[in-house]
DNA sequence: AGCGCATATGCGCGCCTTGGTATATTAAAG
DNA sequence: CTTTAATATACCAAGGCGCGCATATGCGCT
């Protein structure tokens, strides 16, 4: 089971997800909007599938695939302690940290 | 120029960037938290500083990686069409785009 | 039952990346 | 100027990944 990093290194697997999130797609349509093959495809989406991304609905012979939301949260969850970064580059923190340089706050996790 | 999400997809890039979010660091330091030799800590380090995750400052021989916000903030900016996945998987929503307007008011720049 | 469509899987190749070791570079110190 | 510390680069071997092609599977249609 790939990171979901590691899944979104894919160029082609994001355009798969950009696709996704107009609505659900069919393999055959996914692979013509690429471009690339349909077995490249079905791999593409296999490793989405795997690592949460995407859910299959069959339909007959058919497969639709849907975007899911897990992974892209986590992401998301991951970014969370690095966005102060560059939501508040604010002075405010720098002499905040200063007032409590002695101060022993014990937040991790 | 490798993007991003091909940068954040080792493992060991981003437990440097866990480093970097507490305060700047030298590699050698950096090369201890993460167990892995010098070099190899100096070749994460290229990438991601070629990627614009973090920036050097010289000091001597010394060199303090410090991190950049840039990059996740572009990571952070790919992720909002997809935000409405998790944050509002509400029926509401649907009904609700129309006139939705609820966004935080801040500056940034 | 046989055919054709939609999709998945297996295999082999080539590339890119990683990790390690050895070495070059720059700066400080004696 | 030589030595030592800190970091970067070169080179090499190994592994993972994506791609294309061939093929298997499942299902509807006639």
């Amino acid at each position: 089971m790939p990171e979901p990093f590691t899944v979104l290194a894919e160029p082609a697997r994001r355009r798969i997800l950009d696709l996704l999130l107009e609505r659900p797609r069919l393999v055959g349509e996914i692979s013509r909007e690429l471009g690339i093959t349909q077995p490249g495809t079905s791999k593409h989406l296999r490793v989405l599938r795997e690592a949460g991304f995407v859910h299959v609905r069959a339909d007959a012979q058919r497969r639709w695939y849907e975007l899911r939301p897990a992974p892209l949260a986590d992401i998301d969850a991951w970014l969370t302690p690095y966005r102060r970064l560059w939501n508040d580059h604010l002075d405010l923190l720098e002499r905040h940290l200063d007032t409590m340089d002695s101060e022993g706050s014990e937040e991790s996790g």
